[in-house]
DNA sequence: TTTTTTAATCGCTTTTTCCGATTAATTAGG
DNA sequence: CCTAATTAATCGGAAAAAGCGATTAAAAAA
């Protein structure tokens, strides 16, 4: 059944008049007239009562007009739906990112997409960067931010920006003394690590290549089950040495909780941030400004891909 | 806009496999993709995630599938009343019928339509013939009882009985001696008619042929503004005189009321009862089966056209 | 009687839809 | 790394549907 014959019919039960009808929908009377002719038919039901001076409606013919309307109002909910979502800027995005970027990002992003995307409503969702990754395939995320490169390749990344890791110490830590940290010489003892499922975790293992020491493990570095904030707050009462993403240092509360940071002397501690997607997903442009806007955001500690 | 696309996404959208959804929907998977295809390029949306490896909805995806399966119910429902209806003999007619045979053939009437048309609502209107008529027109009623022919070329009739008309007198009257009485014989002045716009008063003016006899204007009947009821009482009170068509007979409250009828000589003084209908009328089986109907309950008095 | 109105009918053209075969991309298995 | 399998898209041609203009038929109005 074609939307087309009920806009018919419903013309000709508002004009009870054939040609008027037809005219009404840019079409010839022929055309009207056939096509009502076959609905008719198709539903074994007359619905006008003709006569060459009158048009009149059967008292099936009123229901099935009413249905007809009820149709072609569901038919113009769904259009006016496409239309105002015909713009990629417009509808909610589910955006996961792992706990050690997200409450660093999380205040910057949001005033930032009230300006910038007004129409999208962002649904935040902080998790484990491979949970994530499992969401995004799922399809229960559309994008998510991660610093990792994805694993399956039904997804891509846009990378965001380079972020070097700093050492974070207490106040009156030897190390403070210098202008930048050679890593080489961070006690392993020292170390506060997160859990086993952040990423950091990893990526500040693989930066201190702790694993070449001999005798690492026993030396090795204290486990937390915890959150990166609260490793900072530990390493500010004295309990040991961190490095911490330059995206975290934003914000004043690390001198006053008796932190201080110091360069990582040779540069090439630090993690790749990107914004990762389906490769089919749809609303790609929405992606692209989403990677610009948090390109805009974060502290000039860090350096950005995309201008 | 076709349902059948319609029908193509919901079926994508519960197998997310466009294989499968052409099955089920007895259709080609080119077919299906192209027809969704260009339902996704109309509406300037895309309503599926595609892959080589998976399929998946869009967020406005299962915005329109929503509307999309609100909309297959309302055409369902049209099928489904059509279906319904396809039977003639199902739904309401309204029945127009003069208060001259209301009265008498609705009591007949009504448990014959619950025996024979137990599908068709009864909907009675009693009013005047050239009303009725006017109604009949403008399609406010579906069919009428009428003991004139129509008097407009787009109505036309189902002749269903011939009843004579009888003499009503008080049962003291002096030609209530004979067995028949001549029309003739009746006194103008004693006549009770009923008033203006009664078709069974024009009639038994005809009957009559009262208007051949001179000074009938003075010594002419008394035009009652009531019913024929109320006018057979007056009878039995010895009032005067009246002519009543047959099918009031029926029933023995005429004599209990001290009413005595007797045949009109002539035989020719009586009335055609018809069905009067549209000529475009589509229920025209529920027109034939309602002749039947009147036909087969009126009282044997009457001489039925139909058997 | 003639004219007007109006829905239906008739040919014919255009548009749409459909199918089978093929293609291209991706994944899985050896 | 190569091959097989899966799957949506693409292509070409055939079939179906819808459309239009002109005409017709019936009824009403002039």
């Amino acid at each position: 059944m074609n939307t087309r014959d009920l806009e018919y019919l419903v013309a000709v039960a508002e004009e009870l008049h054939f040609g008027r009808a037809a005219e009404r929908c840019r079409a010839s009377q022929p055309a009207l007239s056939g096509q009502l002719r076959k609905l008719e038919d198709r539903l074994g039901v007359r619905i006008f009562e003709r006569s060459k001076r009158y048009v009149r409606l059967t008292e099936i013919g009123e229901r099935m007009v009413e249905r007809a309307r009820a149709i072609l109002q569901n038919v113009d909910a769904m259009e006016a739906i496409a239309a105002a979502h015909k713009d990629p800027l417009v509808g909610t995005c589910a955006l996961g990112m792992p706990p050690t970027i997200g409450p660093f990002l999380i205040p910057l992003l949001l005033p930032a997409m009230k300006r910038d995307l007004p129409k999208v409503g962002l649904e935040l969702i902080e998790d484990f960067t491979d949970h994530l990754e499992r969401q995004l395939v799922e399809g229960e995320i559309d994008v998510a931010i991660l610093a990792t490169s994805p694993t399956r390749n039904i997804l891509s990344e846009i990378v965001l920006y380079d972020e070097p890791f700093w050492v974070a110490m207490p106040n009156n830590h030897p190390l403070t003394k210098d202008d930048a940290v050679d890593i080489e010489r961070i006690e392993p003892g020292d170390l506060l690590l997160l859990s086993d499922g952040h990423c950091l975790r990893d990526q500040i293992y693989d930066a201190c290549k702790l694993n070449r020491k001999a005798g690492f493990e026993e030396r090795g570095p204290r486990t937390l089950r915890t959150s990166l904030t609260t490793i900072l707050s530990l390493v500010g009462s004295g309990e040991g040495i961190t490095l911490v993403p330059a995206t975290s240092l934003s914000g004043a509360w690390l001198t006053d909780a008796g932190i201080s940071v110091r360069r990582e002397r040779s540069g090439t501690a630090g993690r790749t941030v990107r914004l990762t997607h389906r490769k089919g997903y749809p609303r790609m442009a929405l992606v692209e400004k989403l990677a610009d806007i948090v390109a805009a955001i974060v502290p000039d500690t860090v350096c950005p891909t995309r201008r």
